[in-house]
DNA sequence: TGAGATTTGTACGTATGTATA
DNA sequence: GTATACATACGTACAAATCTC
């Protein structure tokens, strides 16, 4: 698809800093020219960048290259993912399957005798412990499950190995004190305070996938918003 | 605009449950007979209401209302905003003129000597005082500023009467244990677990207009994505 | 201050591609 | 396989906001 290619094109350009704050992009014409494409084709490329930050643009002004804090958090990918350019270990400490819980089952909305995967995980982030990361996803859902696949990213293979399409994503965020166990796992105190960001993820019709509890030592999380 | 008509009709026609969840819209040729308009112009009403989470699409299968629970938290207004479904009532504790601040001064990117306004709200929702919301702003920016504009909305006092532009929004959630002052105006315990939330307003060029610090007693902060 | 040029925003129409039913 | 429905893409015209001289 053309307007992919020159959304690529242009984000990567404003990622690689070709480009400064505030400056003003090209010209929607301009584009037009320099692409080879229709002004509906840019528009298009333009309206993806809007969406994610990486530019605003004003009638009778121009299109602007915005600052790196309006784009840096926008992606809503796992939480933990947000932290990637850093060095990054995961440690798996469980991995259970056949695991039957009845709330589980409830909140999946399946038979009472149905099957979890179940693991935990711990990242790390610079060498330290930031984030425990603990998932169930019901068995009969994802046959291929491995502990290698907990390993890697499970967002990849839901979306490219299994032949899922992920519909929608709930975050609910509160603040919490740190259990014993997690404080351990952490290297924290018990009782310090950490963000738990409990997170679900739907296929199409509302069939729950995942779910997913973080508990994370970093106590903040922002969200930037353009007009 | 013809597309804004179009996304606010069927927007109000989604959120009075005229349509069942999952169920299939009208399709983009009847609509635009229905409406009298081209294609372009449905398609960037759908392209809104897709956004906002109100409904999806699948090619060659149709587009389809989303359930509540896809749009209900959806719209990033002022958290407390957020609330004003409930019966919503706000008691200004607090409203100042001329305080100055090093640390302030120092965030806003002016002079040392600058003013500033402050003011500090009870946001009250079903009778229960839920958020405490103190706010600082430059005096030179908002020369209009009076008590009674507290008193209703500052959202719609920058965006219209003032006559400035906001630019963009961020928002810093963490966990933190209230103090005694807050748990008093809170009707809480001292050290029980809230969120708080840092929130700046900013206009064009980067600006600083508005500082907002949220402490919101119901633990918790929802966000949902629509792929 | 004002008129004209520039730039993005809105809207129309048409044709073809692609996924789904 | 065919029909349907959304997705992509082209081109054109005019409106509205902004910038420039």
């Amino acid at each position: 698809m053309k307007y992919i290619d020159i959304y690529e094109d242009i984000k990567q350009r404003i990622l690689n800093k070709k480009y400064q704050s505030w400056s003003p992009l090209d010209g929607e014409v301009m584009l037009c020219n320099y692409y080879g494409v229709s002004r509906t084709t840019i528009r298009k490329a333009i309206s993806m960048l809007k969406k994610e930050g990486f530019i605003h643009s004003r009638q009778g002004s121009g299109i602007f290259v915005n600052p790196p804090e309006f784009y840096e958090d926008q992606n809503l990918k796992s939480l933990s993912e947000m932290l990637d350019s850093h060095t990054l270990k995961t440690k798996v400490v469980k991995f259970e399957k056949n695991v039957k819980n009845k709330e589980l089952s409830e909140m999946f909305n399946v038979h009472p005798d149905s099957n979890f995967f179940h693991y935990l995980r711990v990242r790390i982030i610079d060498e330290v412990p930031k984030v425990i990361e603990e998932t169930y996803m019901p068995e009969f859902l994802f046959k291929e499950m491995t502990k290698e696949v907990v390993e890697k990213s499970m967002f990849e293979f839901i979306e490219n190995t299994s032949g899922y399409k992920i519909s929608h994503d709930s975050k609910e965020i509160k603040g919490v004190q740190l259990t014993k166990d997690e404080a351990k796992l952490l290297n924290h105190k018990e009782n310090d305070i950490a963000l738990e960001i409990t997170h679900k993820v739907y296929l199409i019709k509302s069939i729950l996938a995942q779910y997913t509890k973080e508990i994370i030592i970093d106590n903040f999380f922002k969200v930037i918003t353009v007009k």
